[in-house]
RNA sequence: GGGGAUAUAGCUCAGUGGUAGAGCAUUCGACUGCAGAUCGAGAAGUCCCUGGUUCAAUCCCGGGUGUCCCCUCCA
């Protein structure tokens, strides 16, 4: 019997605003899409929030035993700087900058990309798609919504007729809003344009001169348009019909509306069971973003080289931090929300650590199977990683009062915590040691520190305590913490 | 202006129709030569304001206010 026979999970679907039950489309597989970068720049930790959100929603799925194929596409054309007909394409624009291949912006930046998800300890996707390997299953999907009717062709670009759409479908659905309302508040663009209406989108744009990346169509040399390549791509490797698309918050209206737009005028079908929006990053309380300048790098955490953190913070720090909030809330960075999750980090793996080392009694003060399931009822509620982290610290204090003695634990309750920490722990939230020191030889760390931790205890013995404080206090400043115990000292990387 | 969220402890965040929770920070005690870690005990919140539904609202509903996101590009 599988996991997922066992546990009930419910998803909360942003279309409907509630958690559902989940069922997938087919038992025992689920189809997963999730809208993946840009690759004009280096991806910024907002971004990664995202990525990592939805990491943990595929370790979790996997875990329960379901055959899951996610797939999460790379962007590497079509995404314009705005709907103005003037817009430039993000990547051609930097390519133009940095007088290079569009081409090379994109190695550059989906390697820097991939790279960073590595250091987080992130699983690859099942499938990585790019917008420009898929110009050929784009453009066939614009031509059956032309022959539905919904798009119509203008010197050589073909728009969305989304007022057309709305006649007989509803153009507004995931975000809430509604034609008329969108009609009444839309801003005038000061750009002429050859859309019908401002809420049509493009399917094809038709290349200027100087636009580089273009590609050959029944309309004209051009490119595709943003929201196309994830309707075409999903498509392609999950069906007309799949189970869950996730996605940043930011992306809910247009992108998203458009796909469902897009689907049901070219398929005949709702593309969707499921949508999952991730919710934003932010710093000094504002969205992360390049062009304020307001984010920071991955790398510039884990180097320590910026302006707003006091110290530098490991990738598995980094998410831990992340998963103490909600996927679909608003979650602040700073450096008093990193040093605490740095702390607290620490206690929850020196805990599991000393998990080993608890004698095992006859006795047991703690039921295990009902502490494990309460870690799977926290997940199973729409992935809810709060809450599984603060059964996971119930599970520390349990650990801390058994080794001092103050409750029993057989080795039943023990081996269920060390297995199921285990489980949750690497293999669902995907954390791993918290390496600052990432060139350490462990071994010999430790044979060079033991000695020190002899001489020093020597020292002590002869109350030479301003010999044993130097060692400590340089060994503190060296990132390496002294622990005087019961049983002798220990010490642990800072 | 329109749409969507959010407001809970000093900070970052969970949660619930009936005595309010976690991590970090903080206080006291134990243990330490001292610190740290750990253990024990504790302090700390009109659960934004205001109406309504209810026997009962922090939670549900309406209004207000603050903040954030989207309506140009964003994870």
């Amino acid at each position: 019997m599988k996991l997922f026979e066992q546990q009930e999970l419910v998803i909360y679907n942003s279309i409907s605003k509630t958690k559902e039950k989940f069922k997938p489309i087919n038992d025992g597989s689920i189809g997963m899409y999730v809208c993946g970068p840009t690759v004009y720049s280096n991806v910024h930790l907002g971004n990664c929030r995202t990525f990592l959100s939805f990491d943990l929603i595929f370790r979790y799925l996997k875990h329960l035993g379901y055959k899951v194929r996610y797939v999460r596409n790379i962007t590497d054309a079509g995404h314009l700087e705005n709907d103005a007909d003037s817009g430039e394409d993000r990547i051609a624009k930097k390519a133009r900058i940095e007088m290079v291949e569009p081409m090379e912006i994109v190695q550059r930046y989906t390697i820097d990309f991939h790279q960073t998800m590595s250091l987080f300890n992130a699983l690859s996707p099942s499938i990585e798609p790019t917008a420009t390997g898929h110009i050929i299953e784009q453009i066939e999907i614009i031509e059956k919504i032309i022959l539905e009717g919904f798009a119509y062709i203008v010197n050589g670009s073909v728009y969305f007729d989304v007022h057309k759409f709305n006649e007989t479908n509803s153009y507004g659905k995931l975000s809430g809003r509604n034609l008329e309302d969108m009609v009444a508040n839309t801003r005038d663009l000061a750009a002429q344009s050859d859309k019908k209406n401002p809420q049509d989108f493009a399917l094809w744009k038709k290349a200027e001169p100087e636009h580089i990346m273009r590609w050959p169509s029944p309309w004209s040399q051009g490119f595709p348009g943003w929201h196309l390549e994830c309707t075409a791509m999903s498509t392609k490797y999950l069906g007309k019909q799949f189970d869950i698309h996730g996605g940043g918050m930011d992306l809910k209206f247009p992108h998203h509306e458009c796909e469902i737009a897009q689907s049901e005028a070219a398929l005949k079908t709702n593309p969707v069971n499921y949508w999952m929006h991730a919710n934003m990053l932010t710093l000094n309380g504002k969205k992360m973003a390049k062009s304020t300048g307001n984010n920071i790098l991955p790398h510039e955490i884990f180097s320590g080289n910026n302006s707003i953190l006091s110290k530098a913070f490991s990738p598995t720090v980094t998410k831990f931090f992340m998963y103490q909030a909600n996927y679909r809330s608003i979650l602040d960075f700073s450096n008093n929300a990193l040093i605490a999750s740095e702390k607290g980090f620490n206690k929850m793996m020196e805990a599991f650590k000393m998990l080993s080392e608890i004698s095992i009694s006859d006795e047991c003060d703690f039921d295990p199977s009902a502490w494990k399931q309460s870690c799977y009822d926290a997940m199973n509620d729409d992935f809810n990683s709060p809450i599984l982290i603060a059964q996971l610290f119930e599970a520390v204090k349990i650990i801390n009062s058994a080794k001092e003695g103050n409750i029993k634990l057989d080795q039943n309750a023990i081996t269920i915590l060390q297995n199921t920490m285990q489980l949750f722990i690497f293999e669902v939230l995907g954390l791993q040691e918290n390496l600052i020191l990432n060139t350490t030889d462990d071994s010999k760390l430790e044979g060079a520190v033991a000695i020190l931790i002899e001489l020093r205890n020597q020292a002590r013995i002869n109350k030479d305590f301003a010999t044993s404080d130097l060692i400590r206090d340089q060994l503190k400043a060296a990132g390496i913490n002294l622990k005087d115990g019961k049983d002798g000292t220990s010490f642990s990387l800072n």
